[in-house]
DNA sequence: TCATTAAGTAAAACACACTTTACAAAAATA
DNA sequence: TATTTTTGTAAAGTGTGTTTTACTTAATGA
């Protein structure tokens, strides 16, 4: 599972500490997924959909 | 978290049993996750959308 | 260059996702 | 009604997602 986080933050100048924070998980945690060390969970994703206004498959990707 | 998932098996006549082989996990887990025990992970919502083709959000809502 | 901020990583602990085996209850069908 | 199929549920075990604390490295800015 690949994801935009990188450049979506990036886009709004955020650091992983801001949008964890926004997101209310840990900055290690952000840190991880972006890192590709492992996937959110559903209702994660499902947070970062809504935070981004995007759809789930926008953000991640299966392949 | 809810979810369509019975609906959606209703419409296509299958079973918990075939939908879980359909998708390659357990029925318990598919079971668990219609009567909200818990969220799939992320890579199995992944795994319903394509084979429903439907986005997660189609299937899965978050409140 | 020095100090600060941001990102990467690690270990321990805990909660949740998923499996297998097994059984009971409910629904469908002969 | 009797039998079969489907659904619900439970317990024990494994693996993954997330947290906290803490340290290192990289990037930014004075």
């Amino acid at each position: 599972m690949n994801n935009r986080l990188k450049v979506l933050r990036a886009e709004r100048d955020w650091t992983q500490a801001d949008l964890a924070s926004a997101l209310e998980v840990s900055r290690q945690t952000i840190n991880a997924i972006e890192t590709g060390k492992y996937d959110p969970s559903l209702p994660l994703a499902f947070k970062f959909a809504r935070l981004f206004q995007l759809q789930i498959e926008e953000i991640f990707s299966d392949r």
